[in-house]
DNA sequence: GAAGATTGAATTGTCAATCTTG
DNA sequence: CAAGATTGACAATTCAATCTTC
């Protein structure tokens, strides 16, 4: 619509880089979904969820943390570890010190998983992603996406998954 | 999990990168799809639904067009137009040229949902993502957008709105 | 009463037919 | 038979209780 008279609207260079970017937000994650589901039969979110157990020393982590780490609300965690549980890529395990706690726990079968589909996602990545930008351009997006999630959650002690990349 | 012995793996640089990208790709759109469900009571997808019909002179796009232009599905667009239809905010017109099309046409009151809606989502957008870039990110992030979107659509006649922003 | 987690109901999205028109 | 669109069945997500433990 034509908000020329609304305070505050897009400069017309931020226009183009809003339709583009929401194009990249739209289009990308699905993307990644389709060729996750293809290639291994998982969806990437149940990849994630994978992934962040196997980046911890014992395999495991409390359903809240995980779910931080997932980006993910705790119910949607709980729905999606039911299934991966049926399906013996998780187990459920209580913590000892505080009975309020559950670990989701990886399992070797799910690590197999994992395993087999690790390569080709991160060549998927490369492909869609890291192919397309130029080193400088990488650096940038790091630069950019910080700068946005600090927006997202000001609180920001973000990201939560920093500490296997130290 | 640790991949240094797969082939092509992420370097440093690129992890970093990647990490922080993933959060803006799942954390933002959620973010402007919450705003907009509790400052308007309609969903992001909805709104740029509203939006793109408002740009057209005649307030109607076919539906094939239309689920181009907000990047979805031709299904998931009927099903939402019939929700919208109910709530009076869009109509279906057929196409007299050729039966087969349908026209989705925003109604008086889609408008007027959309023009209370606008000003707030702008400035969420401003708020969560243009004020945190700079000028010059604004620019890096459109062209780096577009890089992505060429790889995600080859076959590239992207974007379907360009038509509107000339 | 708050934290950690789960559950069921309702909403929303996806997928595979189906239908009609060109 | 392909293009445009719709529909219904099914899967996934969200939302609002609920339950237990601290």
């Amino acid at each position: 619509m034509t908000n020329d008279d609304e305070p505050r609207w897009l400069t017309a260079e931020e226009q183009r880089a809003w339709v583009s970017f929401v194009g990249v937000l739209v289009k990308l994650p699905s993307a990644l979904d389709a060729d996750m589901r293809n290639s291994a039969g998982l969806s990437h979110f149940e990849y994630s969820v994978l992934s962040e157990l196997s980046e911890t020393a014992e395999w495991m982590l409390p359903m809240s943390r995980l779910a931080e780490l997932a980006n993910a609300s705790l119910s949607r965690l709980s729905h999606v570890l039911t299934r991966m549980e049926k399906r013996g890529w998780i187990e459920r395990l209580p913590c000892p010190e505080n009975r309020r706690v559950t670990y989701a726990k990886l399992t070797k079968a799910g690590f197999e998983i994992l395993a087999e589909a690790a390569p080709g996602h991160v060549e998927t990545v490369r492909t869609l992603l890291f192919d397309a930008l130029s080193p400088t351009q990488v650096k940038q997006l790091a630069t950019i996406s910080n700068r946005i999630l600090t927006k997202l959650d000001p609180a920001g002690e973000w990201p939560p998954a920093a500490a296997h990349l130290k």
